[in-house]
DNA sequence: TAATATGTCGGAAACGGTTCCAATGGAGAT
DNA sequence: ATCTCCATTGGAACCGTTTCCGACATATTA
């Protein structure tokens, strides 16, 4: 039905081959010949069919981007940093969330074996063990962000030490009494960025000398309603912190839109630092931990490019600097 | 290298058909055949290859997504309800962002002719009359967001209608000084929203008996700080409007922290209303124009899969709604 | 003039699935 | 015992490209 190549052949009256040259204008066509051949094509409105041209080439020029929902604004700002790095090339993007085991388990074996995209970025994809010994001998370059997986390819931060970051600049601006708010922490996962952040926050307070008990951590989902519906409980306590450090700027903003319901003045009354960086935290001026979300999409793409290249590399680890952005929602006590 | 149907069959024993059908677990196979099947797939980890399947079935389980850029919040929220709805189906979703006119040719002819994707998305996609002559008999489906074409599905919103309603607002608050900030108007492009909700509010001052001139519009691109930027220049001069509508959120929030830098308060001394309802829009308590920017893309999905399932349906033209969110930078003069 | 190199080109084979058709064997009917 | 019928199966053909190999014509060289 559709017009295919072995159409433009007859009437161009050339062979299936010459056609396939000039499409990959390789080798050596005679420029007449070529000029035929384009006329045809121009002529029968021919457009190469992308998955025979897949099938036969075995190659796919897309990458699967693995994400754990787009809900998340921060997530976001990484997929606007491998789209733009992608735009550079000639490589699609391919969107996967899998939300339920079924689906985790069926990307991940057409990527590894199903010929799905030549590369794949995951994304705050923490595999189990099953999972990681699946993929050990994957053909496809495989890449992951916002995760250290030792022996794999990882765009990451050190999220203990911006858990430390923020503690630290609460306590420095002399603040004692000091809450957390994160979403559930995993037991005793290593990889998870929200026990990373927690156990730095600890960490700082205990070389301050500072206590600190579960009485002073909450927990809430990275969304707006939940974290406002937390913070106005928890700052409703009479023994409510002076500061809050929250492991998103999402649950942050929260904590302010709570505070200012409830006459609470920040940052006179509560100091409020976040983590992320976020556009929202810009427009809300709000204090926080920036970790380089868009160069990390971007600096995933360009490293997958270089595996892709030469799978032979060994794999790089690479860490992306925090820093501290102090704006208008912390305040010396 | 890789594993295929045909090293299954042989190790079990079985015809390639055979182990088809198993795959697709279509037919009658016997039950032992079967697991015998299953078996040796699970022996050999063996996934079918995707680009072999396509190619086969004519068919690829996947839908593009077209999109002018990433950079702006709105189209992020058009794209979870994308994905939202694709979710729910064994879709993939292969996202576009054509910014050169060869990648836009490129595309286009690959969704027509080149079996890209089952079906496509164009979103804020207004095409030229030659672009539009060539998707016309297209076998692939093809809907539009935020564009109004006739003669194609669309999911879209009345503009025009959106900034009149914007206008009217200020009016009754009784604003007389209204000015408007809008990116660039295409001069004869019926299509481009922003000249419908352009006209739109110049019909509301209009019909108000209100006077207007180019000297009381500003042209700025989506972006806050270009927004900012443009009004910082705006609000210093001595005729500044007391209210103002900015086509899009973000240059709304542009213009606000404009006037804040400069003592200008809002909404006392300035009102400022938006258009679209963006998270941020939330965040800042910014009175706006709502479009349901989420719905438009969980409908789009929905509409094209019912276009995909029965080509035969007369395309639909979809209207969503607009209302007005009176928050807190609009006030009486 | 004969032998060889070079530039083009045609077409078969391959990529890895799905599907259709013919073949087989056993159950049931007569 | 013979004939139908049906469930199950094997495998060839096909989907639309790319690529490789051999063939041919022409140019070059001895």
């Amino acid at each position: 039905m559709a017009v295919t190549i072995r159409d433009v052949a007859k009437k161009a009256n050339v062979g299936v081959g010459t056609v396939s040259r000039v499409l990959n204008n390789s080798s050596a066509v005679r420029p007449e010949t070529r000029a035929k051949v384009l006329e045809v094509i121009e002529e029968l409105n021919f457009t190469p069919n992308v998955a025979a041209r897949r099938l036969s080439m075995g190659v796919t020029k897309s990458i699967a981007v693995v994400l754990p929902s787009l809900i998340y604004e921060s997530t976001f700002e990484r997929i606007k940093g491998i789209q733009i790095a992608a735009d550079q090339t000639d490589y699609d993007l391919v969107l996967y969330t899998p939300n339920t085991i079924e689906k985790r388990e069926k990307i991940l074996e057409q990527i590894v074996n199903g010929g799905l995209s030549d590369g794949v970025i995951l994304v705050s994809f923490v595999p189990t063990d099953e999972e990681l010994a699946f993929i050990e001998n994957s053909a496809t370059p495989i890449i992951f962000v916002e995760a250290a997986i030792p022996d794999y390819a990882c765009v990451h931060v050190d999220n203990q030490k911006g858990g430390y970051m923020a503690a630290q600049h609460l306590i420095e601006l002399g603040h004692q009494n000091i809450g957390i708010m994160t979403y559930l922490l995993g037991e005793e996962d290593g990889f998870s960025p929200m026990r990373a952040r927690y156990d730095g926050f600890k960490a700082a307070l205990r070389d301050a000398g500072l206590a600190f008990d579960d009485s002073k951590h909450r927990v809430s989902p990275h969304m707006l309603h939940d974290a406002e519906r937390v913070a106005k409980e928890w700052l409703s306590s009479h023994s409510r912190p002076s500061a809050i450090f929250a492991s998103s700027d999402i649950q942050a903003i929260g904590v302010i839109k709570a505070a200012k319901n409830m006459g609470i003045r920040v940052p006179e009354d509560l100091s409020v630092i976040g983590f992320d960086d976020i556009e929202s935290a810009h427009l809300m001026d709000l204090t926080t931990i920036k970790q380089p979300l868009y160069e990390s999409g971007v600096q995933a793409f360009e490293m997958l490019m270089t595996m892709i290249q030469d799978p032979s590399l060994t794999p790089v680890f690479s860490e992306l600097p925090l820093s501290l952005f102090i704006r208008n929602t912390t305040k010396h006590i």
